[in-house]
RNA sequence: GGGCAGUUAGCUCAGUUUGGUUAGAGCAUCUGGUUUACACCCAGAAGGUCACAGGUUCGAGUCCCGUACUGCCCACCA
């Protein structure tokens, strides 16, 4: 191959398929247990069915592929999982809702089946996607495991995770209030339900006390939003002990006037003036109504003409409504929460279409609104509804329908949290699983030490059906007959509904499994993160005690965003300890989301989610992956601003919140139309597609190309390579300089991400590939290149370099790295193995095999701390020659003259230099050394390391070089003074000896450099006059 | 209401763990460049009271307290 074919511009599309081919054909991500490695297992937090990919998942695929691909080439036995989830409720509501566009149906038209076999289709086609879209991101995961949630093997777990619970007595069933949607006639998750303000009442409401005695109220008063909910009220609560509860209260507000701002304290001081006079008013009733409850009153509900008790409990507020609240249990949350620690009967008034059932009494068969106004005309009647006041209130709403949501009391599968819930703190609190960043585990140990118990049904059809069947008026005797001697099956009496519940670990029962009774089972299925729960263990074959279990388990790393830490992390932990008593893995990493401009994370429904495929096609995979890494820090989040780019004209549009869900776009420049992600139709597709641009991407992608360029200059100056033997003493102060750096960053990068610091690996390799390989060490080594009695030493050492470079790179950009490092490969068969241990020791040396070269090995600081110092003084040697040229507007061909006061360790230094600073500024050095003088008319840069003198006296632009002086002097000028003051005051006394030295010898030093500026600024003058 | 972040150059962000020379980068801007690796480039310049107010200290972007604003998470709203 011709090395001058090379492209100047890299082709990123070309790389990518040849090398993800490259790779798959020769297995190098399929991973099977071996003895003689340690092995390094992720598995991937599969991604909802539910769509497509976009940069967030990019972003998280990205970090888990550096993780496995370093640990892959530090000799690890790796392996990526990859699989996709069901994701219940979010995938069903997908289908159904396309379902009904598109023909107008819904799931009850349809039927279980059917419906679910449309969700196959729909998962099909997006697995499919999904993992194209892994591959192109350059994801080394071993493909031959991919797994669904919904898979066998899953589904195997989970039935066996279900049965432990049950047989172990830690599945219930409970009553839950849902978030009851009358319109779809389903429970939706409190993610699909949103709130929304709107003008509505609350009404105060008498009912009548029973057998009032002397001194107490005919009635207690309760205020409500919902007055047709009355209807079901089983109690009137009120504060066990209102008099301490305003005491408390009180206390709690004084000490916010005490010790807040004065516009926080005012606002406490109004609520205080406020509860103080309620108290007044209110007390000695509250009081009597708390008496009245402890002495088993009661109180008659009116339309319904039920006696109800009045109850003390700490959920009525004496500081709200009226101090006094009717108590609903099976249509509020909260009233709920007291039913069951009053024992209080709970009454369903709701049907599941929204209309009230027969609890309702007359109301029966109307809808909520009817109701409603039904209730208060008869409250009005018999003079009970006392007051109306107007106030806006917040009401639920179903985001799939916008419709009003209604609690609902519904059954419910629980789990039994208590010791669970422990076992998944102790994990972290014990440090065998890390949190990193460490903040985000007080969420978790949160979040777990309320122990709440897990509800797993969901009313869905999409999903792992719950292992149970019902059995009516059986006798335990037949059920001891039928299930004889089998353990896969477990029974419960259930005694609220008299009947058997009966779970199967592994096979579906038969209707007639128990002879004489018929077998129904739970239509409901389990919730998403039951499954997801046990993914780690469950794809690698748990419960069996596959090989891979015994090898790959615990995995190594959890890489996920932040969100779901308590609902899938922490039950992955827990579900873990149940199930095999280990960890599910070592490490948690918790990686920051992808904001868009605006700052809004990405989503679906806000349009904002872009498909990484459509950055990869503009930039390329590996652009994508280093801005991706490069971003990627411990606190902040990733702010990408993205703009659409014109496909004819060029021109960059703006992406807006409007434009950017629209299938096409107008260029308001060349006015033609183009698409974008979000074409669908044949017509639309058809236009040209308008990229996605982005200036991060911009970035990573020049790095790319700088990188190939760099590559491309090595390769083409490899005629006639031979490694050779370069031992310390033939090194000159680059060759020593860039590799030491290069030991240095080998190190840096490593431990960054050993602790998961992906922004500070991409940059430490940006900054010494482009600043210090590239601007300095190529310039430095191209004379040696061209000559014959150097080339080999220059060649052996370049090789070296670059080699090291890719490989520490190829986590990170896989693509690129890995294209350069194959050609290189046939240029370099054999490379230099650099060895930078210690001063002496630094050498590069001929190794055998290319795929087994080591990384250099870490080198004495204070060595390499020397060397950097001594070539610090050539970069600002060079800068200053460079500063010269440029202020004087010297044009680039021309050589120019320069002369350097100096010590003499800096003449020794920079001798050997000097071909590079007529190769890198042009300017040959006529002499150096401490007695040089500066002629008569030149132009000057005074720095630490000594004073550069360009003689140009025939082209000086005379006031360019005093303004320069005289801005140079106010700045010393400046910086004199502060250090002066400083060392004046208490510093010197105070601060440790070896820092007040550096300060006086900073000062001396900005001292002599005042006085040569001084001096130079005036020969200046007097040569203008 | 509770919790967690963030606020540094026109823009996007490093730097804060462990206080110590003149606070860094990229983009944008300005000047000059087709030097055979790279114009997706090279050289140079300009640009910052480190949100505000206090404290600790010889010394604060960095530590402590408070305020404001932004974002996220959790809980709740008769």
């Amino acid at each position: 191959m011709d090395i001058n074919e090379l492209p100047k511009q890299y082709d990123p599309a070309a790389s990518q398929r040849r090398w993800a081919k490259f790779w798959e054909e020769n297995h190098f991500f399929e991973s099977d247990p071996n003895p003689n490695k340690k092995p390094y297992t992720i598995v991937i937090p599969p991604p909802n069915v539910t769509g497509a990919l976009h940069l967030g998942h990019a972003l998280n695929d990205t970090l888990q592929d550096i993780m496995i691909r370093s640990r892959r080439m530090q000799g690890f036995e790796t392996l990526w999982v990859p699989g996709v989830d069901h994701a219940g409720i979010a995938t069903q509501a997908t289908v159904e809702k396309r379902l009904f566009e598109r023909e107008k149906k819904t799931r009850h038209d349809i039927g279980r089946e059917a419906l679910v076999q449309r969700i196959w289709e729909w998962k099909d086609q997006y697995q499919e996607r999904i993992i194209a879209q892994l591959k192109a991101l350059g994801c080394s995961c071993d493909w031959r495991r991919t797994r669904f949630t919904l898979d066998p093997v899953c589904a195997k777990a989970v039935r066996h995770f279900f049965f432990k619970l049950f047989s172990e007595g830690l599945i219930y069933r409970g009553k839950r209030l849902v978030n009851w949607d009358t319109h779809l006639q389903t429970a939706v998750s409190d993610d699909e339900v949103f709130h929304t303000p709107i003008d509505g009442h609350f009404w105060y409401l008498h009912y009548p006390v029973i057998d009032p005695k002397p001194g107490e109220p005919e009635f207690v008063t309760v205020a409500t939003t919902r007055p047709e909910t009355m209807l079901g009220d089983t109690a009137v609560a009120v504060h066990p002990e209102p008099a301490k509860e305003f005491d408390r209260i009180e206390a709690e507000l004084r000490a916010k006037i005490a010790g807040s701002s004065e516009k926080e304290a005012e606002e406490a001081q109004a609520a205080l003036d406020a509860l103080l006079k309620r108290r007044e008013e209110l007390l000695p009733l509250l009081v009597t109504l708390a008496e009245m409850a402890a002495d088993g009153r009661q109180v008659t509900l009116p339309l319904m003409n039920r006696p109800i008790p009045l109850v003390r409990d700490v959920w009525a507020k004496p500081e709200l409504g009226t101090g006094c609240v009717k108590i609903t249990p099976a249509h509020d949350p909260n009233d709920y929460e007291v039913g069951k620690r009053q024992n209080l009967p709970m009454i369903n008034l709701l049907e599941r279409d929204g209309r009230y059932n027969a609890n309702a009494g007359k109301y029966a068969g109307l809808p909520v609104k009817q109701v409603r106004e039904k209730v208060l005309a008869d409250l009005e009647e018999l003079g009970l509804l006392v007051k109306t006041e107007d106030r806006t209130i917040e009401i639920s709403m179903s985001d799939r329908s916008k419709t009003p949501i209604e609690p609902f009391l519904n059954d419910q599968w629980f789990i039994k949290m208590e010791h669970l819930a422990q076992t998944a703190m102790d994990a972290v609190e014990d440090g065998s699983v890390t949190i990193h960043p460490s903040r985000y585990a007080k969420g978790y140990l949160d979040w777990l030490s309320e122990k709440r118990d897990w509800p797993i049904g969901r009313q869905l059809w999409w999903g792992h059906r719950i292992p149970i069947w019902y059995c009516d008026a059986v006798e335990e005797q037949e059920l001891k007959e039928a299930f004889a001697g089998r353990e896969d099956i477990s029974y419960r009496f259930d005694s609220e509904k008299n009947q058997w519940w009966i779970c199967s670990q592994t096979e579906d029962l038969k209707e007639d499994a128990v002879p004489g009774h018929k077998l129904i089972r739970e239509e409901d299925v389990l919730d998403t993160w039951f499954s997801s729960a046990l993914w780690p263990h469950s794809v690698l074959g748990w419960p069996d005690a596959t090989d891979a279990m015994g090898y790959y388990y615990p995995t190594s790393l959890l890489i996920t965003s932040r969100d779901i830490i308590t609902l899938w992390v922490a039950r992955m932990v827990l579900a873990s300890y149940f199930n095999t008593g280990k960890r599910p893995f070592k490490d948690v990493f918790i990686h920051p989301k992808i904001l868009d401009k605006y700052g809004e994370g990405m989503s679906k429904t806000k349009g904002n989610g872009i498909d990484p495929v459509f950055v990869i096609e503009k930039f390329g995979a590996d652009s994508l992956r280093f801005a991706i890494a490069y971003l990627t820090t411990e606190s902040q989040d990733v702010r990408l601003s993205l703009d659409f780019e014109c496909p004819y004209c060029g021109a960059t549009v703006e992406q807006t919140k409007k434009n950017r869900t629209l299938p096409k776009i107008l260029c308001p420049k060349c006015r033609k139309e183009f698409s974008t992600q979000w074409a669908e139709t044949d017509e639309d597709k058809a236009l040209a597609r308008g990229p996605l641009v982005g200036e991060r991407f911009e970035v990573a992608r020049n790095f790319c190309n700088k990188l190939w360029n760099a590559s491309r200059f090595v390769m083409m100056n490899l005629e006639g390579y031979q490694p050779i033997k370069i031992d310390a003493s033939q090194l000159l102060l680059e060759d020593r300089w860039i590799l030491s750096r290069l030991a240095e960053v080998i190190q840096a990068v490593t431990a960054s991400l050993e602790s998961f610091r992906f922004s500070e690996a991409a940059r430490a390799l940006y900054d010494f590939a482009w600043d210090e390989f590239c601007s300095f060490y190529l310039e430095m080594i191209k004379g040696r290149l061209f000559d014959q009695a150097q080339k080999q030493t220059a060649q052996t050492i370049l090789v070296a370099v670059l080699d090291t470079i890719l490989r520490l790179l190829h986590p990170i950009t896989p693509f690129v790295t890995e294209e350069v490092w194959q050609r290189l490969k046939e240029f370099a068969p054999t490379r230099g193995l650099i060895s930078v241990k210690a001063a002496d020791a630094v050498c590069v040396a001929p190794w055998p095999t290319v795929e087994e070269i080591p990384f250099p090995e870490l080198l004495d600081k204070a060595y390499s701390e020397k060397i950097a110092s001594q070539f610090a003084v050539f970069q600002e040697i060079l800068r200053s020659i460079r500063e010269a040229r440029a202020r004087q507007n010297v044009p680039p061909k021309t050589e120019i003259h320069a002369t350097l006061r100096c010590e003499e360790r800096v003449c020794e230094l920079l001798d050997p230099m000097r071909s590079a600073l007529v190769k890198m500024a042009g300017a040959v050095i006529d002499d150096m050394g401490p007695e040089v003088t500066a002629p008569p008319l030149c132009a000057t840069v005074v720095s630490p390391q000594g004073e550069v003198y360009v003689d140009i006296a025939g082209l000086i632009d005379i006031d360019a070089e005093i303004a320069k002086k005289e801005k140079e002097i106010a700045k010393i000028v400046g910086f004199v003074k502060s250090k002066e003051a400083k060392l004046a005051g208490g510093f010197a006394e105070k601060a440790p000896a070896a820092v007040v030295e550096k300060e006086r010898q900073s000062l001396e030093d900005l001292k002599a450099q005042l006085a040569s500026n001084e001096e130079m600024l005036a020969k200046l003058r007097r040569a203008r006059q």
